[in-house]
DNA sequence: AAAATATATGCAAACGTTTGCATCGACTGG
DNA sequence: CCAGTCGATGCAAACGTTTGCATATATTTT
């Protein structure tokens, strides 16, 4: 019982709506609707008056009408746990560059690394809001992922690969990318390098492990546990890490962390010790965020391309919608080495 | 006329509504929309049981449906002109952390400061979508800004403070900040110094360089408009400003950027000429995002408090959601010059 | 104790769409 | 020329809420 003057309809206060709308153009209103949504069954001469009306009358859409009404809300959500990182923040520019193109809009929603939150957030983006989901980096996959998948919501997780969790999703060939690393670590001469880890839940840090490990292993050297140093992918985290490392009775020559922010912390406590870079220690990142090229030295990283994998997971994500029963797709982007200044040649001594 | 079989009321398929919880409770669906607006008139033996019940159903709101009806959508929205820069994320940050606590959602748009899309976007929120509008460093906010207060639509800005606009604003002391700034500069003896500007339409950027020409005059220097680059508050032109600023003549000792992202530019420009950083050249920013403190050397910058300014927006934004006719309140939020170790005392030779 | 008032509750309409079904007219094939 | 088809169009129901109004019940006042 909403009040509502006659008036109201002539002035500017009112909403337009489709029946102002079909009003101008001496149509019903399911005709409006049909030319909005493109369908069939009318006549070129009518979605014509129609088309006019509408931008006469200035009309915009209602999406909470629309989507209740069952229509698509032309709304995806986006869950992130961390926000500051750069690393999010590349790939929710890719994200948002597709989405904007195809004219989506973007929930945004923010965990924190609150497990419950995610949860919680799941359900009330697919319950009504969303069309579909976007899971940066997720947590914990298994409460939800099942649900989704079961209710055939659309949805595509960035930057996990765990084994037991089948889903839709975008990540990097972090095995590779890590062994790659190594490989050049090993071919300065660097004989004991450090390890700092992500977070042991996701995938990609586990795999990022395994790497370093392979290639240990391939050039016939042994695998210290000591020399690896379980982060969480914050900067704080790496310079902890670097501290711990470089107190060992036998310290590491190289410090290869697992992902950039981490290899910053690294950087902050060698300074602080008074060590040289590279001279003294040689830093190696993962990811190459935009800032790697402008820390001092220059760090030497393994490049994601961060921005395509969230264009590619927007992608994945936008054919989904239109067809919620295609085939579980995985994409694996590749890798790159950037090497710029921060390793050096193990000096002999 | 959507087709749902009998069957689904009692599956896990069917969304549980205002409707099921009512069954559940014993009472009439009007009163569990009461219980959940948390109005009065309702008994609490019969509140008790609506809670019991939402809970044990696992009642989720429909977001559309209730906006549609006429409450409150519950979600807010941010219109952001460009995602990568620091300064904006850790806004949002600020934004982000208020909204969560007071269990709004967020819908992002990022404008890529293309104009037209601005007032779109703008269009297309307020009309429906959002209950409230909060923007970043707007570019063009002449062309909506009437349109949004005409129609009593709460909405903050966050860093703007032209004077022709009259808008909820949250901002802080630019001009003092770069007057501060330049009288750090002076007091290092350094006579000629660059400045690098950021966008001209934003009121920040205007105001700052007025702060920048206040402290010469006050110095009793003349003011040299060719050590004045205009820039757009992004890296690249920082680097450019610096190398025609270098090309001088008689250049600077000193660049003053308008942000951080600029001073970087104008430390890859240094560096690349083979300056030596601070002894050749001192440089100053403005901002003090979280790269500022580990580019080297680390850089001396006038702090702004961006987290708390998303933070205060955002609160503010949800004072103006309660009460729509309450006054324009503009607040201002004190800069703080964050002394490291870019700024030299400018070296006799 | 009756009247007046306040409180609790339910009913039904409305918000702006989408879409199944019914209707109507025009065209096709025999 | 008529039955049969098909495309165009409109009507009305439904989506899940909020809320004004009416009604029933409890409480206060005189």
């Amino acid at each position: 019982m909403r009040k509502k003057s006659d008036g109201d309809r002539s002035t500017s206060l009112h909403d337009v709506t489709i029946v102002d709308v079909a009003d101008e153009a001496g149509v019903s209103y399911a005709t409006v609707s049909r030319v909005i949504n493109n369908k069939d069954h009318v006549s070129p001469e009518k979605r014509e008056r129609v088309l006019r009306a509408m931008a006469q009358l200035g009309y915009v859409a209602n999406l909470q009408a629309r989507s209740l009404a069952g229509g698509s809300s032309h709304v995806v959500g986006l869950l992130v746990n961390y926000l500051s990182s750069s690393y999010t923040i590349e790939i929710m520019r890719g994200i948002d560059e597709v989405l904007q193109t195809h004219h989506y809009d973007l929930v945004l929603y923010t965990t924190h690394t609150r497990k419950t939150k995610e949860s919680a957030y799941v359900a009330r983006l697919t319950r009504h809001l969303a069309d579909g989901l976007l899971l940066i980096l997720p947590q914990e996959t298994t409460s939800y992922l099942d649900a989704l998948r079961q209710r055939r919501f659309p949805h595509v997780l960035v930057d996990y690969l765990s084994d037991g969790a089948y889903a839709p999703s975008v990540a990097t060939t972090n095995f590779q990318g890590a062994y790659d690393a190594m490989n050049y670590l090993l071919e300065l001469d660097h004989r004991r390098i450090g390890f700092i880890t992500g977070g042991r839940e996701t995938g990609c840090a586990q795999q990022r492990l395994e790497g370093y490990q392979a290639a240990l292993k391939d050039h016939g050297l042994p695998y210290d546990p000591q020399l690896v140093y379980y982060g969480k992918f914050l900067q704080p985290q790496g310079y902890q890490g670097a501290q711990t490392l470089l107190n060992l009775a036998d310290p590491p020559t190289a410090i290869f962390a697992s992902n950039d922010s981490m290899a910053f912390g690294v950087m902050e406590a060698a300074r602080e010790r008074g060590l040289h870079l590279p001279e003294d220690l040689s830093i190696l990142g993962f990811d190459d965020i935009p800032q790697a090229a402008q820390v001092h030295p220059p760090l030497t990283t393994v490049h994601q391309p961060l921005n395509k994998m969230g264009q590619r997971a927007a992608e994945l994500l936008l054919d989904y919608m239109a067809d919620p029963l295609a085939p579980i797709e995985r994409i694996e982007l590749p890798t790159d080495l950037i090497i710029r200044q921060s390793c050096q040649r193990r000096s002999e001594r």
